[in-house]
RNA sequence: GGGCUGGUAGAUCAGUCCGGAAGAUCGCCGGUUUUGCAAACCGGAGGCCUCGGGUUCAAAUCCCGACCAGUCCA
């Protein structure tokens, strides 16, 4: 990057210098004669027992101060974002505060909802796992200080300078930093495709901020200017705590008391660990993750279960449900959405402790079967089954020596290695909301006005072609819903040209039509919209909020929505729950929905300021992902959901009429996925299983209540006749048996062993049967043949010492050319197709005499 | 999303590497013994070896593909 990228024209004015670091190099600049840069490892902390600011703070009053330091200065301050980025499918958590804005805002799609903004954005950093408890200043959350300012061509706010400026001031003025003790080191930002020039903040070896100037776009090896540029600033609101505190870690400073008390019973690392994850785990599970095991459900897992294992290993230790509320009480004063849903929070976590106890009860098991077993054959346990048993069962190394008699030592690397074992895996690339498929829209092209929002029962309407080619038309104006949400697209005719779909493509609304569009620019066109398909959709849609809502009043307010499919036929809700649903719970949602559905509550849909609705409703409101724009359309059923969703919906809860639930899977762990049929369909698919219940039943020859019982009764008897066939098969081969051992011309004794031999023509399973009757005894060896489907086999049992039925068979299958084996028990060979069986037969016979003489 | 385990009697699991007559323990049923219970002993019933393909004379076992569960990693 450019030297002159950092030479900003504050850095004159204040006086300061530019230097190189005599540690690592690089450039910073400086108002003191300091010959490295103020961040570690270039230097010691030089804080501890000296606070680097002018008094203590408390988090609150920190986070109060920067916000309220940069609304004085022309910024407005947002709330925080759910630290779930549900709005992005490149991530799982909100790693930074600019990730609020990503990537609508910085793209420049849609507006920012406040320009400049500050916020303290709570983030969650898992890289840093191993650090929390053991650096003294890594937590897996944190809250991210910051003030972002979006630049347009048109309309800049802020950038560089004033940036650097704003930060000094608050770090000085502010907060009493001595300026000198300040230094700005020059670095490189890169990210999502984006780079610029950055400034990492030190004071007192310790880097407290980042100041990330966003102003490139990467186009292979060269960059080219951002349309956007923006101001993305980072301050560790716990480090800037720390600072004003000079305490030994970060985790007295930023927890205090919660920390002191945790103290007396853990070591400080133990206790900065069950702190940090708690207060992790009341942001994840407020914000509706539900633990499991994959996804972001993965990582409220690991925290639980890291917490449990510490606990589990110290005798005094409080419950784990005690240390979490203890932190929901501190968070719930800047937070009071965390812990107002205590008892569901609960019951969450208490099914997690549960399922940790069964998975490590399992484990146990297992292992010490294994060790059994190892041991029996002189063996015993290596490094590489602790390995193996972590990655498969889930159990820490420490806990598996314990079943283990002699264990190996834990390796120092244990983790490593186990992060070895994952390195060659590709995780392969979803990819998102495609626009392939859709043709390029020429740039002055006049963009869609939509209109789906203003009446859902509007229909038919007139517009003029904006732009057309190929099979694609666009209008001025459309009452066509595009995918979008879950839901599928409307359907109808432009003039007498079918719909078959309709998509978004960023300001337009594409129409394909069955065929090659014969419209013009500026053609004037009648849209009709198919009614029915149409109708049902929004019945579909307005059902998924009534049942979203109806779910988290019966299950509670853990349940969120992962996905949600509008179709014709019927329609699907997956949400995040911690267990099966019992049948009981089904019906609670059905009844309630239903009952919802008759009381006719009006649906409205409206649109409000982003930050009005937010205040008013929360960040529930983002059930179905988060919604660009300045503006948020809302979809509110009262009483019973509020979202924001762009779909089409009935205006009254009673034109939904019905909601049937046809089904319900477990997805994955943590996820259930609900079926459902609404309206028309919903009466169209009770009566088709009426229809099916009734067959059923009159092909039984049963009323229909009495189904169950007829079943039950037919299995019974299907199970007493295969019994009864199997008893009979068995009386056959009996008496066959006893015919055999009774016929001289077939049973021969050669010293101790009595030959059986004779052809019967049986299958192969009743063949085998038929030599095990008949070598009950010791000494006996059974030698048969059978001709079936063409080809002969020839199956020989031995209980007598002398005579392995393998070898007689082996030299008998030579004779018909045979192809067999066996063990000297039993063996079997199959023919060629027309070979002579009797050789075979007459073979064996020789053979076995041969082997019961010797 | 990917990797690794696993799916065999009502339950918990052997058997799978190296193909060759489906097992153990608990539970269940019957018997002996006992005033009765518990227990012991004897006997018995109970299996589409998850499903679907393939290889083979032969598959619980090998190969491919589904499904289900557990777990690790992102």
């Amino acid at each position: 990057m450019d030297s002159a990228e950092y030479d900003l024209p504050f850095f004159h004015r204040a006086g300061f210098h530019r230097k190189a670091c005599v540690v690592c190099g690089s450039a910073f600049w400086s108002l003191g004669d300091y010959d490295r840069c103020q961040e570690a490892p270039c230097r010691d902390y030089g804080f501890l027992g000296h606070p680097g600011f002018a008094r203590p703070y408390e988090p609150r009053p920190m986070r109060e101060a920067f916000l309220q330091y940069f609304e004085h200065r022309g910024h407005t301050r947002l709330r925080r974002y759910p630290v779930v980025a549900r709005w992005r499918n490149d991530v799982f958590f909100t790693q930074a505060s600019i990730y609020d804005f990503q990537p609508w805002v910085t793209s420049g799609a849609i507006p920012p909802p406040a320009n400049p903004l500050a916020i303290s954005q709570p983030v969650l950093r898992f890289i840093d796992l191993e650090e929390v408890g053991r650096s003294g200043r890594h937590f897996t959350l944190f809250e991210m200080m910051a003030h972002h300012a979006f630049n347009r061509p048109d309309h800049e706010v802020y950038f560089k300078d004033r940036t650097v400026e704003l930060c000094h001031g608050l770090l000085t003025e502010e907060l009493g930093a001595d300026p000198k003790a300040i230094t700005y080191k020059e670095e490189v930002w890169e990210g999502g495709g984006n780079l610029g020039p950055s400034l990492s903040v030190g004071l007192l070896g310790l880097e407290v901020s980042t100041l990330v100037f966003m102003e490139y776009v990467r186009d292979g090896t060269s960059m080219r200017p951002m349309p956007l540029t923006v101001v993305d600033t980072g301050y560790g609101l716990e480090r800037f705590v720390w600072m004003s505190q000079g305490t030994n870690t970060a985790y007295e400073a930023v927890f205090g008391r919660e920390y002191e008390e945790l103290r007396r019973t853990f070591p400080a690392k133990e206790a900065a660990i069950l702190i940090d994850h708690a207060r992790a785990l009341n942001f994840l599970l407020t914000d509706g993750v539900v633990p499991s095991n994959s996804k972001e459900g993965y990582f409220a897992r690991l925290l639980l279960r890291r917490s449990i294992r510490i606990l589990q290993r110290t005798p005094e230790a409080p419950d784990l449900l005690a240390i979490l509320d203890r932190s929901a009480r501190e968070l719930a004063t800047d937070y009071p959405e965390i812990g107002a849903h205590r008892d569901d929070l609960h019951r969450v976590v208490t099914a997690e402790v549960e399922r940790f106890a069964e998975s490590i009860d399992r484990a146990r098991a297992t292992i010490r079967r294994y060790d059994e077993k190892v041991r029996s054959t002189g063996a015993r346990v290596t490094e590489e089954d602790l390995i193996q048993w972590y990655d498969s069962l889930g159990i820490p190394p420490d806990l598996a020596i314990e079943e283990v008699k002699d264990p190996p030592p834990i390796p120092d690397d244990f983790y490593a290695r186990v992060a070895t074992r994952h390195e060659n895996e590709q995780p392969t690339t979803d990819y998102a909301e495609s626009v392939e498929g859709l043709p390029e829209v020429p740039e002055p092209t006049p963009p869609t006005e939509v209109l789906y929002y203003l009446d859902p029962y509007t229909l038919a309407f007139d517009a003029h072609v904006v732009w057309s080619a190929g099979a694609f038309v666009a209008l001025d104006r459309t009452y066509f819903y595009p995918t979008g949400g879950g839901q599928v697209t409307d359907h109808g005719h432009l003039g007498d040209l079918e719909v078959v779909d309709v998509a978004r493509r960023g300001p337009w609304v594409l129409h394909r039509l069955e065929r090659p569009s014969p419209f013009r620019v500026g053609d004037r066109v009648h849209g009709r919209i198919d009614r029915p398909r149409r109708v049902q959709l929004m019945q579909h849609h307005t059902a998924t909020h009534l049942l979203n809502g109806a779910l988290r009043e019966v299950l509670g307010p853990h349940v969120w929505q992962t996905g949600a499919y509008k179709g014709t036929e019927s329609a699907r809700i997956d949400i995040t729950h911690y267990k099966a649903l019992s049948r009981e719970e089904l019906r609670k949602v059905e009844r309630r929905v239903n009952e919802v559905v008759r009381e006719d509550r009006p649906v409205k849909s409206y649109f409000e300021a982003r930050n009005e609705a937010e205040r008013r409703f929360g960040f529930t409101l983002y059930q179905g992902g988060a919604v660009p724009g300045r503006e948020l359309r809302i979809v509110e059923i009262e009483g019973i959901d509020v979202e924001a969703c762009g779909g089409t919906h009935c205006t009254h809860t009673s034109e939904v009429g019905a909601i049937a639930l046809l089904d319900v899977d477990r997805i994955q762990d943590g996820v259930v996925r609900l079926t459902y049929a609404s309206g028309e369909r919903a009466l169209d698919l009770r009566d088709e299983h009426e229809e099916i219940l009734k067959e059923a039943a009159r092909r039984l020859g049963v009323p229909v209540p009495q189904l169950p019982d007829g079943i039950d009764r037919l299995l019974g008897e299907i199970e007493e006749s295969r019994k009864l066939a199997r008893e009979r098969r068995k009386e056959d081969l009996g008496v066959t048996s006893a015919r055999l051992l009774a016929d001289p011309s077939v049973a021969q004794t050669v010293g101790a062993t009595t030959i059986v031999a004779g052809q019967v023509d049986l299958s192969r399973a009743d063949l085998m049967e038929l030599s095990r009757l008949l070598t009950k005894e010791k000494g006996r060896v059974a030698i048969l043949a059978s001709q079936q489907e063409g080809r002969g086999t020839l199956f020989v049992g031995s209980t007598s010492p002398g005579v392995a039925a393998n070898e007689v068979v082996r030299v008998a299958s030579t004779s018909f050319g045979g192809k067999g084996g066996g063990n000297p028990a039993a063996a079997t060979a199959v023919g060629e197709p027309g070979a002579p069986l009797a050789d075979a037969l007459r073979t064996a016979v020789e053979e076995a005499r041969r082997m019961a003489q010797s």
